[in-house]
DNA sequence: CCAAACTTTCAGAAAATATTGAAACTATAA
DNA sequence: TTATAGTTTCAATATTTTCTGAAAGTTTGG
């Protein structure tokens, strides 16, 4: 296979991916040219290269900065600027995770532990009771994952557990 | 809160998590429903409880017994299929890991595998032949963590490091 | 076999999401 | 200042995803 179609390749697979996660897929694509390029990139060569409008461009690129996935750069003497990707794959899961679990695992939480407060004590009402402590747990096992995705690289069991 | 009112959160609070995993919002009702359902219920009852068609009720009943969250139920003299969902976590969390495994991360290691194999010995190709090595590492620890939710549940040093 | 009860399918409609492009805005150099 | 280069915004549009409802299909009891 010839470098380009690969590239072409993990930039579409990589979108894909990131459409199954709830990641729009030029947010995703953005991320993943950015990933395969050995320098920064301005606003107009993605444009050009994912044949993207500039007011998408520039949208998805603000988002992946936010999420921290992406900084900008600035080239002395040059206007333009220009991006380029965390490379760090360790970086890129923890950020991801990180902002996945305030966005999804947190609000979960809170209505969880606002339903488990239902008054009664009926059959049906402890019943619900308890399966809302359930699932509270589990997404406190959850949690317990991300924390350690997002702390524990060097962690020895986690190594372990991974290798 | 009221029951009724603690319910309808729980099946609202469940959709947005779903909508987030990219699993349908409708999905993820239905199987909230059912998770707090102490009986098992017809597709009519689905139908009215969350005020969906028929055709939608069906299809997404259909997907829910594919990724073997929700089972089928049959009462004696009676012609109605009715649906349970799996009440374990465990269960769940496992089948959906499963599940989502086999949908992103083994089409991700198949790309990741194929444009590793890019010829080329210049730089440009060495650096790119070697993130996708890397994309491949950390595709291989995730699925390591999958592997982990869903064999490991009673495995000690699981449990130590979610405690 | 037929008819009634129930389930499945799927083309078109509706809703949700993503994208465009041009105008407004901002920063810089002269 | 003003002209220019570059960035941001957002209403309109296009695309994708989901949902509906009626017709077709299936199963069962008589």
């Amino acid at each position: 296979m010839e470098l380009e179609e690969a590239k072409q390749r993990f930039i579409q697979g990589w979108g894909q991916l990131g459409a199954s996660w709830g990641i729009n897929r030029t947010m995703a694509q953005i991320q993943a040219l950015l990933l395969i390029s050995t320098k920064p990139l301005s606003t107009d060569e993605i444009m050009e290269k994912l044949m993207i409008s500039r007011g998408n461009a520039n949208m998805n690129i603000r988002d992946l900065i936010a999420w921290g996935l992406v900084y900008k750069s600035f080239i002395p003497g040059d206007r333009k600027e220009y991006y380029y990707s965390e490379k760090s794959m360790w970086e890129l899961a923890k950020k991801v995770s990180r902002e996945r679990k305030k966005r999804e695992l947190e609000p979960l939480v809170r209505m969880l532990d606002e339903v488990k407060a239902v008054k009664g004590n009926d059959d049906e009402t402890k019943a619900f009771r308890a399966l809302a402590e359930d699932v509270r747990k589990m997404a406190g096992r959850a949690e317990s994952m991300l924390d350690m995705v997002t702390r524990l690289e060097e962690n020895v069991f986690f190594k372990w557990l991974t290798k």
